[in-house]
DNA sequence: AGCTAACCTGACCGATCGGTCAGAAACTGT
DNA sequence: ACAGTTTCTGACCGATCGGTCAGGTTAGCT
């Protein structure tokens, strides 16, 4: 892999993430780069190409989360320890969460976003099957909708601050909000 | 006013937030309508208008909540009355808000976008001044964006309920989401 | 009926979109 | 120096974009 190449993909998910997926030209993402739009084709075959370069590794690792949940099952402890896991995740794939959560019901035509969005499928059922509630699955949805919000505007927001310190507040706060989602007699 | 053009909002606002401003073309409007292109043009003379018609309503409620709250200073009942004026308005405004949050940041060029970030800086503002700390700045982003998300997709997270008892699970998880932002001394 | 104004449309315009292709430029190992 | 591969580019294509314009259709008023 060239350096160009990757260099491509992170641009390309940058803007895929801000502007929008149907909004981000080729051009710009070659303006970008200080490329051609016939260099980023010769990288990518396609725009569809890119996109699923740009997201494809943070779909595959929500994936293996998501496995490994089904067999620990669903003691306290193993929800901390899926609390922990799931916020490593959204701290280093902040842009591909906030892409699938803000745009994956818009692209369902193309094949890694409903890929995605099964994964954000799944995550949901894990926690609507758990309760019948209607607060609580507001719950799961603010959580997961605000931190790939907050985490993609934090500039904007105000919010300046060492990682460590994000991780543990963000800790905190999905803790909190997610607390009162029952946990099923064993 | 025409019952085509208000419809011709209605169609605009709910495509701009799911889909996005600049990936919703005229055509697809005017199909949604029933029209031709040509006459969504007659009646708002661009697309920007369209847009503008479709948001400004929302933008002019915030604008004026947040005119009252600088008067009515941050005593705790003040807190408690704006929040159930805030989740009113996220309630009646929700793909306004969402178009806003999603796609603000990356439509600095349309005047009336501007608009809409002034009102959203100017929240953030009213939440930022009264706190350095990191996490609390978190818990305002996490609501606000949190509370966009959710309510524009509550479809698809299987969260059906009257509207009753969806404002009354979204004052109590903002209320307790909010509470530890301090609020000064008076 | 005749006039007016509101409403709607197809044809057309320049610009930009994603994508193809032939070939130039740069780097490699020999 | 040479040949071969990788990297890059401009010219070009059909499709679609937002927007203009001249003219057709409908409705109400006198």
């Amino acid at each position: 892999m060239s350096t160009s190449a990757e260099e491509l993909r992170a641009i390309a998910l940058a803007e895929f993430a801000t502007a929008g997926y149907a909004a981000t030209s080729l051009h710009r993402i070659a303006e970008l780069a200080g490329l051609s739009k016939s260099s980023v084709l010769y990288h990518y075959s396609s725009k569809e190409t890119l996109l699923e370069a740009a997201v494809s590794p943070a779909i595959e690792r929500m994936g293996g989360i998501l496995d490994t949940l089904q067999v620990n099952s669903l003691s306290p402890a193993g929800r901390a320890s899926f609390l922990n896991e799931f916020v490593d995740f959204i701290l280093e794939y902040r842009r591909e969460v906030n892409l699938f959560i803000n745009q994956g019901p818009s692209l369902t035509d193309v094949p890694v976003i409903d890929q995605a969005n099964e994964v954000v499928q799944r995550l949901a059922e894990y926690f609507a099957t758990n309760t019948s509630s209607v607060e609580d699955k507001m719950r799961f949805g603010i959580a997961l909708g605000g931190a790939a919000y907050m985490l993609c505007t934090q500039d904007s927001l105000g919010v300046q601050s060492p990682i460590d310190e994000t991780r543990a507040a963000l800790v905190t706060i999905l803790s909190e909000l997610l607390a009162p989602i029952a946990v099923p007699a064993p």
